[in-house]
DNA sequence: CGCCGGACATAACATATTTAAATGCCAGCC
DNA sequence: GGCTGGCATTTAAATATGTTATGTCCGGCG
């Protein structure tokens, strides 16, 4: 078995295990990075991808007057800093939430490994429309959605990827995030995004807490937050 | 030449004209979509992907409550419907803005070609990355923008994409939308939407009216849209 | 012609959300 | 021990945005 060692199941929500391992070619130099470090900075030239071995990652964008939208928080297995393969500078600042292990993948080495796997390459191109998936629902998310019912969507989902690499983790696991990340990732202030967290509390579907979050009403919670559950097609067409 | 008779520019912001010939083997029978009319609706099983050859789409989530999120507004040379190959059925439903043309690629024609064209499908991967860019700036525009920046920003996207097709535009095209679909695009009610365009307006910055947008002062709205240039990567490492 | 519906425009009002500010808590540190 | 800074929490006031309602224009259609 070519087991990795580390979840690969945090992105990749549509591949079977078999499909999962052609992933673990993609892999290169290990990096640490410290809590609240950097992996790259929008605006400065990057060429390397990573493969996010252990902690938790954190990506977002910059506007000109200082706000910032998260785009993705990541998980161990996710592959972070493709969007930027299409441009001259990176389009966003990845960021570690916590210690973080990656594996520092040259663009030139993914390049090769992408031709030299002609099974891979579908795979990943199938995995780059989930995340556009990700990223439509998200935007509509924060487009059409009251605000507590942003910040339940958000938390909501992390808590589906987490359930993917830990199946038994119950209702309760760590999230190394302040509140001021959730108002960031769910596109309001920080004070609304503590009010929101506070209804959400009172409401008794889940509480968010010296970064853990507590579910407390699973049903109510995927009630409320008023997203759809979407099922993979089968990769047999690939 | 293989000058495919349409404009290639819309999406593939990222390829030099050699490359972007390289996509015109993604070809396939040619349909005929009536204004109003649907390629596919979200929630339902859809097993192809198309390639618009003339007229405007417009791809959109709903949500339960009756809301709309518009995700993307295609032109000539677009390819959609990818998003919906990592899923069992449609994410989005794509509606016929104008009369329009596609060309229908079953999805067991695209994994045929993607397989058979290495090199494309490193392209298509790009450009996966690409749209991926696109998302992650509408979704920090939603989320962290004024209302009158937001329509200004989506207008000013749509605009760069028409000059990619076509260069001597000038100042002024025709946009076959109604303000509903700016609302719902830009994250905001219909009576926002006029209040926004007004105020553009009488900012100078630019006007839409009959379907038809008229830049004031470009400069300007570039300055005030906030919205970044970005260059493409060199392809050199496909 | 008169009627109708869709799109646009605007006003008045209701609500959601932001901003600013103050407080409490707590861990790290001198 | 007392200070400091980061984070959470709450309040009040200011502002942005949504909702509802009404009028107008205009093109299609009987």
């Amino acid at each position: 078995m070519s087991n990795s060692g580390y979840a690969r199941f945090a992105s990749f929500a549509s591949f079977e295990r078999r499909d999962l391992e052609s992933f673990d070619v993609l892999t290169g130099p290990l990096r640490v990075v410290p809590k609240g470090g950097f992996l790259c900075h929008e605006g400065q030239p990057s060429s390397e991808l990573y493969r996010l071995k252990s902690g938790w990652l954190c990506c977002s964008i910059s506007t000109q007057d200082g706000a910032r939208q998260i785009t993705k928080i990541h998980l161990p297995g996710d592959l972070v800093g493709t969007p930027s393969m299409a441009t001259d500078v990176s389009v966003e600042t990845v960021s570690a939430l916590t210690w973080a292990e990656v594996e520092v993948i040259p663009l030139e080495a993914f390049g090769r490994t992408f031709r030299d796997h002609p099974r891979l390459a579908a795979l990943l191109f199938l995995w780059s429309q989930e995340e556009r998936v990700r990223l439509m629902h998200q935007m509509t998310l924060i487009g059409r959605h009251a605000a507590d019912r942003r910040v339940a969507a958000f938390l909501l989902s992390i808590y589906q990827r987490v359930l993917l690499s830990t199946p038994d983790v119950g209702l309760s696991f760590e999230l190394p995030l302040i509140q001021q990340d959730i108002a960031d990732a769910t596109g309001m202030s920080i004070v609304h995004a503590n009010r929101s967290l506070r209804k959400l509390r009172d409401a008794g579907l889940l509480t968010f807490q010296d970064g853990r979050v507590t579910i407390g009403n699973l049903a109510g919670l995927r009630e409320f937050s008023g997203t759809p559950t979407l099922s993979p097609r089968s990769t047999s067409w690939i």
